[in-house]
DNA sequence: TAGATTGTTAATCGATTAACAATC
DNA sequence: TAGATTGTTAATCGATTAACAATC
């Protein structure tokens, strides 16, 4: 209790602190140092410690820290050593194309269940699962005991489904509609605006070019 | 010339602010105040004057801010008013579905051509495209005056392929594999790291359940 | 003109970087 | 012990917010 609130930029850069530690310890690097990690990363040394003491001293003085304790550490930061149960509403080309990739089960994300209201879908199989109607998600999410719910519908739908949701117990959002979620506080929301991402390249690919 | 430079934090609002803006264009409102749009958007009034004001003055004291107007210039500022030409790398999954995903062309965003190095794939019609090797790659570049090259292939082959790309005269990278890429600082790059969103959400929902 | 609201300067806040004492 | 490198405090930098004069 009483814990510090981490800020945002923190928790945004922890996963790719992960990832570079997943890396290393692949490559049987036993331990490393704030200053080669920061040569590695791009990042400043300083930073590296700053935010790895937000929870605590994973290091050691004179020695750098061990690899694999901080990769695990970390992983348990972010709650990796746990699986998280999810369920994908929307069966279109996005939807189809997160339930088959498989590398989020490897981190613990187990999609359980696909659901989409267009009835040409119902049965469909993809993976391991069958696309099931919307009428089934209520009983669903409270029988399966879900985590996160992972918006693949149109905007048009997506903030009513959110709602009923939220109803459901549903308490994170993989958000892909483009649209802002009006949820309640205590529920959490993580975005990925494909086209805000599109067009912040756009700016920058033309701010570049201008310049120069 | 001599631009001030503007920081990356103001220019991921934009698309945002473009999206409300449009919204509220479509709805027929004619005219917005910083105040307005800021209970709207929940951001402060201060931070929509001060956004908007690196770019010039596009409101009215009294009056507020033309809706269209200021639509219409902040499509400009994000290089929306003309098309961009892109090429997909990698037709799994997520390629296909981009391909497949009508939104981005309603933007300027027009997908020329989709590359995978598995023959298997050859030919097969995605939308309007058609799967070619990847030995067309280097020709097809060239012949196209493609701006965005997007690529959705695994981490191992991204690297490597966005250096021939980049050898190419390509100038932006999309990039959905899951690794840093290491380009001249003259060519963007804008990530998409969905396992590292998925992840931050993860790190939430915990933070936010064990507070409690 | 009076009222509203911008554009912009100044104040605050938070995040990053630098420095260094603690310590392995 | 001497050298290395962390953990942490202090300094700097940048981004956000507040305030208000300019002006429509």
């Amino acid at each position: 209790m009483a814990e510090k609130e981490i800020s945002q930029a923190v928790i945004s850069r922890l996963p790719r602190y992960f990832r570079y530690l997943g890396e290393l310890k692949d490559e049987g690097v036993e331990r490393i140092s704030s200053q080669d990690l920061s040569v590695l990363m791009h990042v400043t040394a300083s930073q590296i410690r700053q935010d790895f003491n937000n929870f605590g001293g994973f290091g050691q003085q004179g020695y750098g820290y061990n690899v694999e304790y901080l990769y695990t550490e970390i992983g348990k930061i972010l709650g990796l050593d746990h699986t998280h149960n999810l369920i994908i509403i929307g069966a279109g080309n996005l939807g189809q194309a997160l339930a088959n990739y498989m590398n989020f089960e490897r981190r613990g994300f187990v999609f359980e269940g696909i659901f989409d209201q267009n009835p040409a879908l119902y049965g469909k199989q993809i993976r391991n699962l069958v696309v099931q109607p919307m009428e089934n998600l209520r009983e669903f999410v409270t029988a399966h005991n879900i985590d996160i719910a992972v918006l693949c519908i149109p905007k048009t739908a997506a903030v009513a489904v959110a709602d009923d949701l939220v109803k459901c117990g549903i308490k994170a959002f993989w958000n892909f509609a483009h649209v802002d979620l009006n949820v309640p506080e205590s529920v959490e929301v993580e975005n990925v605006h494909l086209s805000d991402s599109l067009i912040k390249l756009s700016y920058n690919l033309n701010a570049n070019h201008h310049e120069a």
